[in-house]
DNA sequence: AAGGTAACCTGACTGC
DNA sequence: TGCAGTCAGGTTACCT
């Protein structure tokens, strides 16, 4: 589900509900994520405010003084906030209950396929840029930062052989673009999903990057994808899903030039586009 | 270095 | 109704 726009949402809201309130209860499930939930770290941070919400890639940073919760919603991930106490259910792996205690919020983290993670990344262990500690789907550049454009991006791709769409997804250029959101920018760019990247004219990655920002800029305005059960934090549902112009669109006609969309296979990963408008 | 493959999981959907 | 097969927004480890 969660590609950067849903991370991003999540975090927003994350942000705007709990920013300040102190951490005051936890509880876990039995039931293992990618990683083991670091139990220990979340003990020391009792009665420590959260600082502020954040997003790097596409992990949710809750961050507080001595470090960072890490959160990534893997493909079935939500993280949702709660007046009151509140139970764990199925498949729901982590509450974090914030204060005040005459009014406290619950924070859950709910994810049915476990592909998520929950991860403390310790302040001492962080250098410049908080990427670093996250792995390799996170090391490169922010799409929505100033430091993101088509030069950069050119330049990244020199001598790259990779083909364009999996080389996007790595996130060792540009982080936080997944399959959804990877397929719609190539589209609109007109840049054939397998190109190879080191093969892409300037002018072209020019348009990339800026049909990058578009797609997930749109995608943030909208609240977020929804396919299947994509909510943010308060439960709002995405709507960016009704404006996807190729992704899982095989067969029906490209809204260009009304040939049928194609679907391939790149990297295990399915792949949408249009083979007349995309070269 | 880059590509392929399998693995980690549950749930929704399709077709027989 | 049920059962088997396929697919899904992500990441990583291990092969060639």
């Amino acid at each position: 589900m969660p590609e950067l726009p849903e991370v991003e949402v999540t975090a927003q809201s994350l942000a705007a509900q709990l920013t300040g309130r102190p951490l005051m209860d936890w509880c876990a499930s039995a039931k293992r994520l990618r990683h083991p939930l670091p139990a220990k770290a979340i003990a020391r941070l009792m009665a420590c405010p959260l600082i502020r919400v954040g997003r790097r890639a596409k992990y949710v940073l809750m961050e507080f003084a001595s470090g960072w919760l890490a959160v990534h919603l893997g493909m079935s991930g939500t993280l949702q906030v709660f007046r009151g106490p509140r139970r764990l259910g199925l498949h729901d792996h982590l509450g974090l209950s914030f204060g005040p205690t005459a009014d406290p919020l619950t924070l859950v983290f709910h994810d049915p396929r476990r592909f998520g993670s929950v991860q403390f990344i310790a302040r001492a262990s962080v250098d410049a840029d908080i990427g670093d500690a996250l792995g390799a789907t996170a090391q490169g550049i922010e799409p929505l930062s100033d430091a993101f454009n088509g030069p950069t991006l050119t330049q990244l791709s020199k001598n790259v052989r990779s083909e364009i769409k999996p080389w996007l997804m790595a996130g060792k250029a540009v982080v936080g673009v997944g399959n959804i959101y990877a397929s719609e920018a190539l589209f609109r760019a007109g840049i054939h999903p397998r190109r190879r990247a080191g093969r892409i004219a300037a002018h072209r990655m020019e348009l990339l990057a800026q049909e990058i920002r578009t797609v997930l800029k749109h995608a943030i305005d909208a609240g977020g994808s929804s396919l299947r059960d994509f909510h943010s934090a308060d439960g709002a549902e995405g709507r960016y899903g009704k404006e996807h112009l190729v992704y899982d669109r095989e067969g029906l006609p490209c809204v260009r030039c009304a040939s049928p969309l194609c679907r391939i296979v790149q990297a295990q990963r399915s792949s949408f586009y249009c083979r007349v408008c995309q070269k």
